[in-house]
DNA sequence: AATGAATGAGCTTTCATTCAT
DNA sequence: CATGAATGAAAGCTCATTCAT
């Protein structure tokens, strides 16, 4: 998607995502990865010790710019229903124009490579108290009454489950995605989770 | 589910299942299926025509049980809002009872093995009508007011998502998953597509 | 050195030998080694876990069968002078008409493969008392005022130092090792540790 | 023998002597001697045309000091017995306070690399007369009738084989190598060709 | 019908060597 | 002169698949 003379580690991270998200981690050679990176072979080598740390650092840079994205499009200067709608709209967006990365991350998680990593992440917890993106949100409404008094995973799965399914269904082609129905979706999450 | 001297056909697809389920497609040899099977790698090859077959229709057999165990569960005698809310319910237990089930259904509609598949099944459409399991119910709701206009995309995303992702958390051993928890997520559901 | 149908196991360590001997562990390639022994790389690897197993089982047979012939020629039946010097004589016989087995002897005791091995072997002990082959045979010689008082090293050292080395340069073509220069050698390690 | 500021060239042998001691001709990466010997792996190339350059070239260096530090305990000016057991301990000495040295000279005559020099070394011969090092003590001491008429690889080996041996067993840590240990097998070196 | 020894294409990885800086 | 990023040939090893028994 680029060309220019970008840095040889982005390069091979741009290849690697693009062939892991189409032919998944174990029909992609190193071999194509180089060559689709415009590198030799052992330049892959000199950046990464092994075909798995490749996948896990380009799982650590996939996800970081997803929760950049999510970061930035959480504020509380406006009253939380608009404010959660908005999230999950930028969500989808995000995924939905990002279809290798969306691929990649639903690869990686469902897989053993990533399957320790799902409670870590979005769900990660500091000395007992939630500190993931979402979390904070999630209890500062539950406190204020704003939303039902639910168990946190609950709240993510209802976030994140729904948004998740829609893009994978849009993305195999079986469902447009307007600005209507993610319109739906976001209306249909908040329900589910307002007071 | 299986213990007596049954057939090897079965004997395979649940070496299988367990391997697949616990170290992914790729890491699963099949001679190490064999092994567990406890019959002969050549034997493999009389009932698959090669692991792609014997992938799929593991995905056909698992697949199939799933969608069994929901048809158990949908009746119209109940109002819609408690009868939905028990079919969440069905679905979390049977997919937190049948975890390496669960594992090789997320991996499957995740990799390129099943990643076509995603459509055709859940939202199957047979000349236009929609005949997969909850179309119908979701549709009949609808028309009689019961529950929102939303597009059918958005009511089984609101209703998979969620537990899937409930379940993957549990599994994971991030959260439990007692009855309380499991009735907030059904009645979360419930209020998201609930007129 | 054989050509009729014997077992796989044997061709492939037979043609180990063959090629470790003249090119050296590193510049033998598992596929030359397959090629050499008439079988594909991947029996190989049903034989032998890997290359390294592979070294390590050839070293077992290859030191077995030079245990073997020199067990053979070990009596107690004539006086030990003459004893040890027909046991000299041999150790060079075999070494030389096994040249190939020598060169990977060797190799592999001067080689980080085996150079733990070396102790183990030939003077190899057993709660304190040395159990080798020929360490009994020093023992007896020496208390019964046969051979002089050396520390059990020296013996050995005094036996297979000159031996190996004596081979070797037969080996490399300089000089030719006929009877006369062999029961030389004998008599000279003789004198060596005579009382 | 090194520590100030030494130059490229010595310090590139002095770290490839350290690691292929230690792990092998064929375990240590060019780029690892670069990294020990505190150059860059071009710099290496700068000096020696390619790997087997390095190690030929290191070969010649450290065979020169044994050479020389043998060349120094040659003398005529005591009775043979005296001389040849003191050249004996010398020997014994210089190798087992250089194991490096000793380890890589072991592994090159062992492996295709130095194999065919062998014969050339110590036993090298001008004009059908041998000028190897100690050929002529030899030779002198055979022709005074101070030692036994034996060929002339009899004496080396009667000589070398023993001290190797002696000094591998030391070095692998079977045997200390005392005073008298040494003394006892510089005396049946002595014994053994003494006429 | 069942077996498992044998296979080799294809993958991951290493490392001697080059060359632009 | 010195460097070390880049290279790719070549090596070790895996495993889906075949087929003689």
């Amino acid at each position: 998607m680029s060309s220019a003379p970008k840095n040889t580690r982005t390069a091979i991270l741009d290849a690697a995502l693009d062939l892991f998200s189409e032919h998944g981690f174990h029909s992609s050679p190193i071999s194509q990865i180089a060559t689709l990176a415009g590198v030799g072979v052992g330049s892959i080598y000199r950046y990464f010790s092994d075909k798995d740390a490749l996948i896990h650092a380009l799982y650590e840079k996939v996800d970081g710019s997803l929760q950049c994205a999510m970061k930035e499009n959480i504020s509380t200067s406006v009253s939380m229903d608009l404010h959660f709608k908005y999230f999950v709209r930028c969500v989808v967006h995000y995924l939905y124009s990002h279809p290798k990365e969306f691929r990649f991350l639903e690869q990686y998680h469902n897989s053993p490579y990533g399957i320790n990593e799902v409670q870590a992440k979005i769900l990660q917890q500091d000395d007992g108290r939630p500190t993931g993106l979402c979390s904070e949100i999630f209890l500062n409404g539950q406190q204020e009454g704003i939303i039902k008094k639910l168990p946190l995973p609950v709240y993510i799965s209802m976030l994140f489950g729904p948004v998740s399914y829609m893009v994978r269904y849009s993305l195999s082609g079986y469902t447009a995605l307007d600005d209507t129905i993610i319109q739906s979706l976001a209306d249909a999450c908040w329900n589910a989770i307002k007071a």
